[in-house]
DNA sequence: TTTTTAACTTTATACCGTAAAGTAATGAAG
DNA sequence: CTTCATTACTTTACGGTATAAAGTTAAAAA
């Protein structure tokens, strides 16, 4: 690389949007679940689909509410409290945006499988 | 979401294969520029690029380097010690695992594109 | 009426990302 | 030749947060 790319791709790699709150590995199961379930999903539907325990998925949950990308809603089914979770059209949105920048990471790799390994094994110029 | 549609896809969206150490934004950016450059990047290059401190990228550098993903040579340049960083053969080969995890996200998301928003905006089952 | 189960919530800890301070070696300035 | 500034990092310290363990509330069973 030469000194003069530096300017023109300076934060290249930088991968500003990929917004801290939805790249949590908890919670981007969380919203890529419930991505997939318009009508939301229950306490312990997503507990299953993202093999989280209880009390971890309720501080994520609590986080993605403050951060108004998911609203839940509180009721009971066969006299059970139940909980039902889905995204905001915001949080619908700051997803679609995170995945749009996701595929950049993505696509930033994909040339990369054109290149032999062998390339990757040579001596480092300073020696 | 029926019960039984339960049991068949625990886990589905746990997206175990996201490695921590490779998902951390900071890391990612520096894996994925290296992974650009096969020949290895210097410090102060990694540094624009990744838009990273010093201190930061000094730390994650050698957390990558515990982790076997990359190597780091040390060396002179004009008098002035410099580092080049590159990835490991192990490196290359857990990054192209991670973003094939990445396509899968990616991929969730990308049947979202089709649903209309209108109906992530329905009144819960439970009302 | 005591115990167990279900469905969460709250607390506490340990980890870790980040910025600030520190180090070492070169080069310039006076 | 001695001091100051610069380069190229490294180490330390702090704050934030992910996670597991303990706690809570209410219904159902024993």
């Amino acid at each position: 690389m030469n000194p003069s790319d530096l300017e023109k791709t300076a934060g290249r790699y930088a991968y500003d949007g990929l917004d801290r709150i939805i790249h949590e590995k908890a919670r981007l199961s969380i919203i890529a679940s419930l991505a997939g379930y318009s009508e939301g999903l229950l306490f312990n539907e997503l507990k299953e689909l993202c093999s989280l325990t209880d009390g971890n998925l309720s501080r994520h949950l609590a986080i993605l509410q403050e951060a108004d990308l998911v609203q839940m809603w509180k009721g009971t089914r066969n006299k059970r409290p139940q909980t039902l979770a889905r995204l905001t059209a915001h949080g619908r949105r700051r997803f679609l945006e995170y995945v749009t920048r996701l595929e950049r990471v993505v696509a930033d790799a994909s040339q990369l499988t054109q290149q032999p390994e062998s390339r990757a094994t040579l001596r480092p110029r300073t020696a």
